[in-house]
DNA sequence: GTCGATTTGTGCGTATGTATT
DNA sequence: AAATACATACGCACAAATCGA
């Protein structure tokens, strides 16, 4: 069915993981469709050069996450598959991005607080210095959650941010609420690591899965940066384009 | 120093390899610089709730990759550190991303086949049918491997390609002794997932290292599509930025 | 409906790796 | 360094479910 499979011992990393790392990589890259049957755990195992109790942990695994679905006496099959697509452009706004591709979208305030300025956040929202509105958030769609995000915003321009956002679940909401009309992407920054265990907990994933980091700053109409925030997506349900037709 | 940790058991990852993971993390995210010297093995225990021998063996790991250097009475220090940047907008060019980050770049052919065009490759390259030409490629930033790519090309349009990328190590030049002087970015698809075996081998990555994947289309000056690429870049090495000022 | 072949589910014994004390 | 506990991986055997002949 596909290629032949490496394993590494003793590498830190038990084999039924690397395994099922595998065959999710497989499934979301899309060797392996929706509902396909997998080849029975006897050939799977002969194929990795291991033992079936250990193909068997790895199914068991990816059963867990919902990935494979195990039905006695007849197959393993692929419970899951295709990924979104979240367009980076120069207006990004979630709910728009993923409006044709799933029913419903979700934004879900987790937490907020006025903080002093990191400097990372002060430099990226131009500010000498001051104070911030920081909120936490996640993003569901289809009630499938995709994504987590922290936001800053510069507490004196934007100060009811949380609240605003809270009630709508959108930004383009809650900066409205501030008298800021249009917003524009200014840059984004994208990096991929090993999800921590809030963002494991938030997105419901297991343990060495992968989030898609997009730092990013949002500007006015005038270019003056409104919005500084770092998004954390599924990296297994979820990939990024960047479309230099309509980017600029 | 550092945030507080958090570890998973009975994840199928040793939690030798979690902490080494998450140092090697921090070490690429900037949060500890070259040469810094890391808390005493006793400190890092209580801070991540471990005994020192598990520690240890994350410290022996990272020693072994090059990434933490021990000396004995002394401490254990940082020995390596900073994410390159590859920033992707319509004139995308490997060396020249890199030549204000690094002293030199290197290309790498690694293998090349002519092949019937698979079907998503025939549909990027807007081929009905035919023939293209595959090359697999690796890049190295002053010595260091930094990603690997597969190229698809119309066989008909650039018959010699792998030849000329082979003794310049450069695409552009490749396309240009095929009578294309000039290409731009078309579309990039950007996705995270664990490396694979193969991409393990090149990149020198652990198992579990993760890969940003960018998939993309550049076309000649009339816009039609001369390449087709999958490349896969060590995410614990470099970050993808996109501006969207100049990306258009 | 029965039978055999195929496939997943379960149990047990053993050896090695991992983590703590 | 050693003793302990548990997770991982293997090997063999058999039970339970499904399917087609």
């Amino acid at each position: 069915m596909t290629s032949a499979r490496f394993i590494t011992r003793n590498s830190g990393v038990a084999i039924w993981r690397q395994i099922a790392d595998q065959i999710r990589g497989d499934i979301s890259a899309g060797k392996l469709a929706n509902g396909t049957r997998m080849p029975p755990e006897i050939e799977m195992a002969t194929r990795f050069a291991v033992n079936r109790h250990t193909i068997r942990s790895a199914i068991a695994a990816l059963t867990k996450e919902g990935v494979l679905r195990a039905e006695q006496g007849r197959g393993t099959f692929v419970a899951n598959s295709k990924k979104l697509t979240y367009r980076i452009g120069q207006r990004t706004r979630f709910s728009q991005i993923l409006s044709t591709q799933v029913r419903e979208t979700r934004g879900i305030l987790l937490a907020h607080r006025r903080e002093e300025a990191p400097v990372d956040v002060a430099e990226a929202l131009n500010m000498l210095s001051g104070e911030v509105i920081r909120i936490d958030t996640m993003h569901t769609a289809d009630g499938n959650p995709v994504s987590c995000a922290t936001a800053w915003f510069d507490a004196a321009r934007v100060p009811n941010v949380a609240e605003d956002y809270r009630s709508s679940g959108s930004i383009t909401f809650a900066l409205k609420a501030a008298g800021i009309d249009d917003y524009l992407r200014k840059s984004t920054l994208i990096a991929a690591r090993h999800a921590e265990a809030e963002e494991l907990r938030h997105l419901k994933l297991s343990p060495g899965a992968i989030v898609l980091v997009a730092t990013a700053i949002n500007v006015d109409t005038e270019g003056h940066p409104i919005q500084y925030s770092k998004t954390r997506f599924a990296a297994d349900r979820l990939e990024i384009a960047i479309d230099n037709d309509s980017a600029g």
